[in-house]
DNA sequence: ACGAAATCTGTGAGCGCTCTAAGATAACCA
DNA sequence: TGGTTATCTTAGAGCGCTCACAGATTTCGT
């Protein structure tokens, strides 16, 4: 069917283009004879206005584009990216955008992107996943085209920019505190990368969790290590002989990796060391073993991501948006707490 | 920077608009003194061309969409498609298009998804993630359209649609027909959901590797499942009591559980029951456990389904195109294969 | 040196839509 | 019934690009 154009509608009803663009675009100042007649038309011929068309005259596509840049490596093995699809998809459904994605596998791939990204009357903005210091660039590049951006995780120099990501300072904070009026004194943390604000920041809020009640830590209470589950075992394997009672790690794979550590040497968990996640993604794992960790709300935080792409996109004059979103302590039996 | 147009790249270069668009396009017919200049001021106010100006007229957008309908609710869950995007997006990095996804999150978003999909000037092709019997509507609904489509996934009923699958008929036989080299007799199945042709086919798959060896199978050979690891458990706990020597699980994940159970049971893999997947995505349990495996090529089937529907786009009258890819069986231990 | 052929450049139309401004019609009150 | 307002409709311009075609310039053979 359709090459028709609004015109053939038009004709086809007896009315003019623009009764049809007002009838199509839900316009006041259309009889409701005129209105019925067109939609009826409408409805005939399967006529669906020409996108392009629209988007040059109007400025407007309609469309966000969600960049996942060379740094996240990552997406094609971590759950933690379709859930952040999901929700985004679902904002996108609701408020009536489509999504463009950008995966840059390879850093060359990633310069090509740009112009394209960045070509008028495409996209109406971006949301950037980023949060790696290996990202800078192409945040910079991307705030110099006046596209609408949002970076989803906190940029690591992220004055001028607007940015949405979880509290991630507050969540490990609140972890490790637990961890503390669990009764335990030895704690350590197995980090992600320091490469990353999500690194640096669980590792600030492991920080202010044990200043804050003058507890100890030194330079072998904490490893860096790299979210997998591999990475969590090494570490446990390094921070074993500071004798913890208690381990905090940045993400729920490390804390797998360092539980199945505890257990080859031989100790139980919680009873000898309590180990805390973070993420709660529905690993089959996290509830085999009783995880307790910091639930994200990866698909809120992507649905959120869009509406406040989509604010960014309705104002005029660029604003500066920054949202931290709340997280949740899951209490499960790995870090050994009784209630009551 | 650009409110900038063609226009006014050609007024500071000293050119005409014409100029400047054959020097975008890469097209003949530039002095080269004019091409530099042209050249120069492009990357002096790094203009880029307003992409809904160039669709409109061209009537193409370089868009193709990805459609994930309700069907695939495992989305969120399955590695299977994050390599399946990454295979796609690295074939549209290739060929210069983008991507758009859409996700079904729901039958009522489905019904709102076709005239965004089927507007004109939008995208130039469409690949449909299916292989479900209920996915059979939408798939008409599109075919109406003229928007060239490709199924990825064969459709239950595949007259008139072009698709691209692996040959999972061809993949299964071989599969079982391995089993029966090793010496096994008792050769049972677990099947995905027969209402899939994924399910289907791999089952067809095992009744003519059985049937052309003369092995006997019965219902109580077939139990049917659904790809996850629970799934398979269970239905290994249905299939035991016919005392198989071994089973053919459609999906990885299956064999894992199935795994599980025939341990739990007391039994040894492969001593007394040899195991046979298929996927062979990296999951860590599926080295851990050293299962034999179907591997099928996830990305370069994304990869290949782009280039498919671009041959359809650029083929002016619409064209039948059916593509069957092959699989390689990926010998481990759990199949009790010993070789020399 | 001059005309023919080859190469380059610019003009204008038009892709299909939205939106403004002006014109037509209907509704209303005195 | 006539004039005023409120409601509806339409014509026309223009969004920024590509492409066909005509016009200008260069190249070349004789």
């Amino acid at each position: 069917m359709s090459e028709l154009r609004l015109e053939d509608i038009a004709k086809r009803a007896g009315v003019s283009r623009s009764t049809v663009s007002r009838v199509i675009n839900n316009q006041p100042n259309v009889s409701e004879k005129a209105r019925q007649r067109v939609l009826e038309v409408i409805k005939l011929t399967g006529f669906s206005p020409n996108a392009a068309a629209r988007t040059l005259v109007s400025q407007r596509s309609n469309t966000i584009g969600l960049v996942l840049p060379h740094s996240v490596s990552t997406f094609f093995t971590d759950p933690y990216y379709p859930h952040l699809i999901k929700g985004i998809t679902q904002a996108c459904n609701q408020y009536d955008f489509t999504l463009a994605l950008f995966v840059a596998g390879s850093k060359e791939y990633q310069e090509k992107l740009l112009p394209r990204l960045s070509s008028k009357g495409f996209l109406d903005g971006v949301i950037l996943q980023s949060g790696h210091q290996a990202d800078q660039s192409i945040i910079l590049e991307l705030s110099k085209t006046n596209l609408p951006m949002l970076v989803a995780g906190r940029p690591l120099y992220d004055d001028e920019v607007c940015f949405i990501d979880i509290d991630n300072i507050a969540a490990s904070e609140k972890a490790v505190r637990h961890l503390i009026n669990c009764g335990r004194k030895k704690i350590v943390i197995i980090t992600g990368p320091l490469t990353s604000t999500v690194g640096l920041d669980r590792l600030s809020g492991y920080r202010n969790a044990m200043d804050s009640s003058s507890l100890k830590y030194n330079d072998n209470s904490i490893i860096e290590s790299d979210f997998t589950e591999q990475g969590g075992y090494n570490a446990m394997q390094k921070l074993i002989s500071s004798k913890p009672d208690a381990v905090f790690a940045a993400s729920d794979m490390m804390a797998i990796g360092a539980i199945r550590f505890i257990r080859d040497a031989g100790l139980n968990v919680p009873k000898d060391i309590a180990v805390v996640g973070f993420d709660d993604l529905p690993i089959p794992m996290v509830n085999e073993l009783q995880l307790t960790t910091i639930r994200q709300p990866v698909v809120q935080f992507g649905f959120k991501a869009v509406e406040t792409l989509i604010e960014l996109i309705e104002n005029d004059l660029p604003i500066i948006k920054r949202v931290l979103m709340d997280t949740e302590l899951i209490i499960r039996k790995s870090c050994g707490f009784e209630s009551g």
